[in-house]
DNA sequence: CGTTTCACG
DNA sequence: GACGTACGTGAAACGA
């Protein structure tokens, strides 16, 4: 039988506690005794239960939706007293020291979250504890849920309900409802008491039988239930919990983490809880797993290596229908790799190693294996199940395989679920959803120098690694199908959006760049020729040789040596040489200016012209950077190795490396990309009618703000103006403060505020657009794009000010980022299935955020320049007209 | 491997 | 009244 979710009522038993005990300070005067009330509390119920999962739930600070029903509710209840008020932070910290998970949801009350838990678990098959010293929670028994009071030690059972009160658990809400609550000042039938309530119940059925009989009650009381009858409607909405509240949390992640036994220690003696210091002190040291595991899976994995075996696999995961599959190779550059062996699994717990090109043992030909799996794959009705799939759908296609089954992933379902909640590689999310502690690469290949290829690892070894990836790939995606079934934007982004992108980032990494070599080694030369031309000058003024690449020795010679003042420190307190301080500095001395080129050239020498050549596959001279899907906490891609998102192109020397992108004889490069993407989707966002007619009109949108900030007609706005309305609009939309704009343009703080004013009175629209963005993320701790990703935002609570307002700008900003995102995604595929019934000549090569680059066959860049805009500019229906622009050339650089 | 800087949208 | 401040990435070089 396993253990039971508990859910502890936190508030319920902080006020007992408050209550019920002597008032205990410590030496200083600070009030302790709830504190240790409620610990004691939690240790007891933690012993009697194993609480490996367990959850402290409170009320969170502020109205509630019953507020909203009810200006009354709870009117008479006393403030807060202060000794009550000054323990509910410590208190928290402790709990969270001690590993339970805390919950505390604004908008609803902790009974509302624990019924909501209940009802989830229930639904799950689960069996449920919930402790707690309010009788309102008794309405939430079932056969499957049981109350506990932990302080009096006693529980409640569906028959122990009708003992103590007269009524089933499922007569609970009326008959809390028929007697009302003095205390929440929820109002009830005055002289209607449990005895009447439970004998009206029990004659009528329910609430609704008793009204319907209103007429039929006789005496006094029969009088005054007819008199204040109309309040039973209120009653019964106060008093019934809800429980289908909007959770940040998913019942997968309540398992208990290890005690920070350090925190824990420092909170102790702080409280001087000298008792519980002791406990801690005595206790064994707590076996993590065993707390983090919901359920630990005994586990079984295979080597196969006869066509018996094979052949029962096989049927197995035909029989299942779903089954998870992992490639193991030679190298992580999926196009360098040779196929080594292949895991399955079909069913949590159990999986198969079937090695096919390991340098040794006994192993199935590699054809048969093969001619097995195409059988498997060539079944539409089975789903198969990876992990980062767009790697081993190309390591598959290396071997002659393309699988018809309908496909999963489990690193794209966790990147939609929660793109913030961590890295979502197979180890991470073992250890975070799962609570296994997976074999890494490492343990298995080791690493370094030592690295070994997967072709080189024993059978055995290899055998319960590559089973374990397949074992955990499936029970990850048992458990996010669910999660994802309960928010339809969010399955359907994963579905319709994230699934088929996956499969155009396999097209373009494949298909790769073609780069001319000769034109970056060129310009390694020329820039190596500057570089030592600006070293020697340098070093003279500096009067030593040094290492212009050294921060270090930079801040030794300018701040020590030549005694320049520092003008901004580094995070970690030394005096900075960036970029904004050399320039500074540059208008009063000469050698800042000098460091400021060599910066900016090492930079493009080191990073671009020296390394893209290397970068290059001498088989087809091109450049096949990776696509990353699920890095970003917006939606958007990454790239590396190499990056192909940061090309230079905002100054003259570093554009010219985009010289070198050029397209095969007869075809050109062709680049597309979104005018004010951002700006617009926040006109589209906030509805804001003169941002929204401006875009209509086509204006030029940074002359249309200058004009509404600067009070002039837009032909008279000068350039300067123009310029800072830009900035203005950029920060904006990331989520400004005025000290930022006043940095970025160089004014008064004051000024840049009243700039600030001033925008939002002209586009009020715009503001209250903020406003209701930063309340959601308070509220729920997401939001939204224009197509329902859920962006979260893990620091929206922090209790360090800066740390929230930095995920206050992020919420501000994710929105318009992330539908951005959204819909240049959404252009690729309709730009990929255009393409694929046109018989143009066209590829698609890199995505860079707002711009999609193409190869195009000369012959067709007119057509494909229009099917291109179409397609991009259809992407989405805004408020305001999408609009693309587009230019080719015989490289990247002729093409903007 | 952490720090600093800087390339892009 | 003080504090720290525009959003999101990846990569190179240095130096411990």
């Amino acid at each position: 039988m396993p253990a039971p979710l508990v859910l502890v009522d936190g508030s319920s038993y902080l006020y007992r506690a408050f209550h019920a005990l002597p008032p205990l300070t410590t030496s200083t005067g600070q009030p302790v005794g709830a504190i240790r009330g409620v610990i004691s509390m939690l240790n007891k119920l933690a012993d009697s239960t194993g609480a490996e999962r367990m959850v402290v739930v409170f009320d969170a600070s502020g109205k509630t939706f019953r507020d909203d029903m009810y200006a009354e509710y709870k009117a008479n209840r006393e403030k807060m007293p202060d000794e009550l008020r000054e323990q509910i932070e410590p208190l928290h910290s402790i709990i969270r020291a001690l590993g339970f998970p805390l919950l505390a949801v604004p908008g609803v009350e902790a009974d509302d979250v624990i019924g909501t838990l209940a009802k989830q678990a229930e639904a799950a098959g689960e069996e449920v504890l919930i402790s707690t010293g309010d009788k309102d929670l008794a309405q939430l028994v079932t056969d499957q849920v049981t109350l506990v009071n932990t302080m009096s030690d006693s529980t409640l059972t569906p028959i122990g309900v009708e003992e103590k009160f007269g009524v089933p658990p499922e007569r609970m809400i009326d008959f809390l409802a028929l007697t009302g609550d003095s205390v929440d000042n929820v109002p009830g039938i005055p002289k209607c008491g449990p005895k009447t309530a439970a004998k009206w119940l029990n004659a009528y059925g329910s609430l609704d039988g008793v009204v319907e009989s209103a007429e039929s009650i006789g005496g006094k009381i029969g009088e005054t239930f007819r008199e204040h009858m109309h309040v039973l409607p209120l009653s019964k909405a106060l008093v019934t919990i809800k429980t289908d509240c909007e959770l940040p949390v998913g019942l997968e992640q309540l398992a208990r983490s290890a005690p920070d036994l350090e925190q824990l220690t420092a909170l102790y003696t702080d409280l001087e809880l000298n008792q519980f210091l002791k406990r801690i002190q005595q206790s064994p040291v707590v076996n993590e797993t065993s707390l983090t595991t919901p359920e630990a899976i005994e586990t079984s994995y295979e080597l196969v290596t006869t066509p018996e075996r094979l052949t029962f696999w096989m049927d197995q995961c035909r029989q299942a229908k779903i089954f998870a599959l992992d490639t193991e190779t030679t190298s992580l550059v999926a196009r360098h790799a040779k196929l080594v062996g292949v895991s399955l699994s079909c069913m949590a717990g159990q999986a198969c190693y079937i090695p096919v090109g390991h340098v040794e043992g006994k192993q199935l030909d590699m054809t048969s294996v093969l001619f097995a799996l195409s059988d498997l794959f060539a079944d539409r009705d089975l789903t198969m199940v990876g992990h980062n799939l767009k790697y081993d759908l190309t390591i598959l296609e290396t071997v002659g395989l393309l699988p018809q089954c309908r496909l999963a992933d489990t690193m794209l379902m966790s990147y939609v679920l929660d793109a913030a909640a961590g890295r979502h590689d197979m180890d991470s999310l073992a250890k975070r959803l799962l609570g296994v502690e997976t074999t890494s690469y490492e343990d298995v290949c080791g690493k370094g120098a030592k690295q070994i290829r997967f072709d080189e690892v024993a059978l055995e070894s290899a055998s319960h690694y590559a089973s374990e990836d397949a074992d955990i790939t499936l029970r990850l995606y048992n458990q996010f199908v669910e999660r994802l079934n309960q928010v339809p934007s969010l399955q359907s982004i994963y579905q319709e959006l994230e699934l088929p992108v996956m499969q155009i980032l396999r097209e373009m990494e494949n298909h790769g760049a073609l780069l001319d070599v000769d034109i970056l080694n060129a310009q390694s030369v020329t820039l190596g020729v500057r570089l030592e031309q600006l070293e020697s000058e340098a070093q003279a003024l500096a009067g030593r040789p040094f290492n212009l690449a050294s921060p270090k020795q930079l801040q030794e010679i300018l701040f020590d040596e030549l005694q320049l003042p520092v003008l901004k420190k580094t995070p970690k307190g030394a005096p900075s040489t960036n970029e904004e301080v050399l320039q500074e500095l540059a208008l009063d001395y000469p050698l800042p200016k000098l460091l400021i080129e060599h910066r900016s050239l090492s930079k493009l020498k080191g990073t671009y012209t020296d390394r893209l050549p290397g970068d290059c596959d001498p088989a087809d001279g091109r450049v096949h950077t990776s696509f990353h899907q699920a890095v970003t906490s917006t939606g958007r891609l990454s790239s590396s190795d190499p990056n192909l998102q940061n090309i230079p192109i905002r100054t003259e020397e570093g554009r010219r490396i985009r010289k070198a992108f050029i397209a095969p004889d007869g075809w050109s490069v062709m680049a597309a990309d979104y005018s004010q993407i951002e700006l617009r989707i926040m006109a589209h966002l906030s509805g804001d009618k003169s941002l929204v007619d401006a875009f209509a009109r086509g204006d030029d949108i940074h002359r249309a703000t200058a004009a509404e900030v600067f009070d002039l007609e837009p032909m008279f706005v000068t350039d300067e103006q123009r310029r800072r309305a830009k900035a203005i609009n950029f920060g904006l939309i990331y989520g400004m403060s005025a000290f930022g704009l006043a940095r970025q343009l160089g004014i008064e703080r004051a000024e840049a505020a009243a700039y600030i004013d001033r925008y939002f009175e002209r586009y009020p629209g715009v503001r209250h657009y903020m406003d209701s963005t930063r309340a959601m993320a308070h509220e729920k701790g997401y939001v939204e794009t224009v197509f329902g990703r859920r962006l979260t935002l893990p620091d929206i609570h922090a209790r360090q000010v800066p740390v929230r307002q930095a995920a206050e700008r992020a919420a501000i900003n994710a929105p318009m980022q992330g539908t951005a995102a959204d819909i240049i995604k959404r252009a690729m595929l309709r730009v990929h299935q255009a393409l694929a019934t046109s018989n143009l000549g066209c590829h698609l090569l890199l995505q860079v955020h707002d711009e999609l680059v193409f190869e195009v066959r000369d012959r067709d860049l007119d057509p494909a320049r229009q099917l291109i805009r179409l397609e991009m500019e259809a992407a989405a229906e805004l408020s305001v007209p999408l609009v693309v622009d587009i230019g080719s050339g015989e490289s990247w650089f002729e093409a903007h």
